[in-house]
RNA sequence: CGGGAUGUAGCGCAGCCCGGUAGCGCGCUUCGUUCGGGACGAAGAGGCCGCGAGUUCGAAUCUCGCCAUCCCGACCA
């Protein structure tokens, strides 16, 4: 067990907290609501950045970066998606600082009020299809499929480290389709981008589904999201997709040509995945012992620690280490050599399992002796000595072990906290515990606001390829179609 | 924006009732012994006690005001 640190069942948002904290993934900042994501924390986000970039260029995409500040006016034009986010809006009203009347601070300059408001964005539709507008007239223009990297600003009330804070980074796509079907098939495409990065990258299961009504992107025609089961029963929103219809071809005048010479409104799509995906990949495995991080994401997947009394004994470790990092590093594996004299291995082991680091190599005198090593694997805090033969081989087995291995521990979790209720008895019960509630709904917002109301659950998702089945509404007893899942949400 | 709590060394806290030289643990620095799961000893460094008024010979401590942070609610990726 580390030191200060409250278990899981303790108390469950200290755990979380304390680890993003102590595990050197990031920091509150001057800034209320704003966190300093400090370099080992955003090592994590750049390998799933790259990772992310890469399947988004694969198929298709290209990024471009848009302006930070959106007009205010811009954001009047879509009716439904300014309801959406004006309450947590940032304003730039003022472009000059000046000294104050008294000289000792500064104040805003009242004389350089900007003619109109700038809204700091919440997320760049507005922006971008205003944009979108000069560069689309014809068929042939498109699809355009377009991608940024960026940060937006949401003015929380409440903020968590990575789950939700004031400014954060994410990815948002903005694509543009001649066709109805085309924009929806794009949204599907990146859900299982989405889905597939969660299950075999950050060995998350997900849920791929359709949010209802009350879910539903401020804007969007359909949300289609992957939804995560966290450890304390509660589901996170790990990614989203939406089709937006013409809505904002309208609301921006983005028409183009068809090839038979018809004008019509262009088709659209946006999604994107944001720093969140940090609290899921630390909240769906770590313990009371630490971060556990899946091979694939981790910044360093293997460390080495010498054991050692005097510098004779160091330098032949040393040598063998090199060895070891020289093999591994040749099959794409990070490595990391600490031979640092001034923490000891017992300290560095705790470190590096605080952490989450998936092997430790331990090497002593007794090793040389006999040819081995000492691995430890941070899954299940086995130990294990290993002969020196094949050791890249085996490590890098090792490495795609545990990668399944923390997948399948995440899954099965999953599967035990996934309920079936019938009764509305059964289902305020079963929230309460916390999992993913299959119940049926009458498919009204109304039943959802009032079940969300009484129990705090809300729908997280229509499940794709959901089976359809006749039933009663769990909560209004009126005829439903299919079950839905239902839970307590981050 | 409502309800609750807390601001004292880098971090975690005690001291405050009952005013009188600012303390403990961790961390940090130096030296020595240690080194296969967070070592031990010795010697050190480090404070506008959140900010501003007031009461008092004297305030971390009492009074008033302000500010900030955290937790719990309403809002949300």
């Amino acid at each position: 067990m580390a030191k200060d640190f409250p278990t899981r069942a303790e108390n469950y948002a200290q755990w979380y907290n304390d680890l993003v904290i102590k595990a050197d993934l990031a920091d509150n900042s001057a800034v209320r609501g704003c966190m300093v994501i400090k370099p080992y924390g955003y090592a994590i986000w750049e390998k799933i950045q790259a990772t992310l970039d890469k399947m988004f260029k694969d198929t298709g995409h290209s990024n471009a970066y848009f302006p930070l500040f959106i007009p205010k006016s811009f954001f009047s034009k879509e009716a439904n998606h300014v309801e959406g986010f004006a309450k947590e809006c940032a304003v730039v009203t003022h472009y000059r600082l000046k000294k104050s009347d008294d000289g000792k601070s500064i104040v805003v300059d009242e004389d350089a009020k900007l003619e109109e408001e700038l809204i700091v964005r919440p997320t760049s539709e507005t922006i971008i299809w205003d944009t979108y507008r000069t560069w689309i007239q014809s068929y042939r223009d498109l699809p355009l499929l377009i991608n940024q990297w960026a940060n937006v600003v949401r003015w929380e009330m409440r903020t968590r480290l990575f789950l939700r804070t004031a400014e954060f980074l994410w990815q948002e796509g903005h694509t543009a389709h001649a066709t109805k079907d085309e924009a929806i098939e794009e949204t599907g495409k990146i859900l299982n981008i989405y889905a597939n990065f969660a299950e075999n990258w950050m060995a998350v299961p997900v849920i791929k589904g359709v949010k209802s009504p009350n879910e539903r992107f401020a804007g969007a025609v359909e949300t289609y999201c992957i939804e995560a089961l966290m450890q304390d029963g509660k589901a996170l929103q790990a990614g989203t997709s939406h089709f937006l219809g013409q809505n904002f071809a309208k609301a921006f005048d983005v028409k183009f040509l068809s090839k038979e010479n018809k004008l019509d409104y262009v088709w659209a799509t946006s999604w994107g995945v944001s720093t969140r995906l940090m609290g899921a990949l630390i909240m769906a495995h770590s313990d009371d012992n630490g971060l556990v991080l899946p091979p694939k994401l981790a910044p360093i997947q293997v460390v080495i620690v010498p054991i050692y009394k005097k510098a004779e004994q160091l330098a032949e470790i040393s040598e063998k280490a090199e060895i070891i990092k020289k093999a591994l590093v040749a099959k794409g594996i990070s490595v990391k050599y600490d031979d640092r004299d001034t923490q000891k291995p017992g300290w560095k082991f705790a470190e590096y399992e605080f952490k989450g680091v998936p092997v430790r190599i331990a090497i002593g005198p007794r090793d040389i002796e006999n040819g081995t090593v000492e691995v430890a694997r941070r899954d299940t805090l086995e130990k294990e000595t290993y002969q020196m033969t094949d050791i890249d081989i085996k490590i890098e087995n090792l490495l795609v072990q545990i990668q399944d291995n923390i997948y399948k521990k995440a899954f099965s979790f999953r599967a035990e906290n996934t309920f079936h209720v019938d009764t509305w008895d059964e289902f305020k019960d079963q929230i309460e515990k916390g999992g993913f509630v299959f119940a049926h709904w009458d498919g009204t917002s109304e039943t959802e606001q009032a079940i969300k109301e009484e129990t705090k659950a809300t729908i997280r998702a229509i499940p794709l390829n959901n089976p359809q089945e006749e039933g009663k509404c769990v909560y209004s007893g009126k005829p439903s179609k299919e079950k839905v899942i239902f839970a307590k949400s981050y």
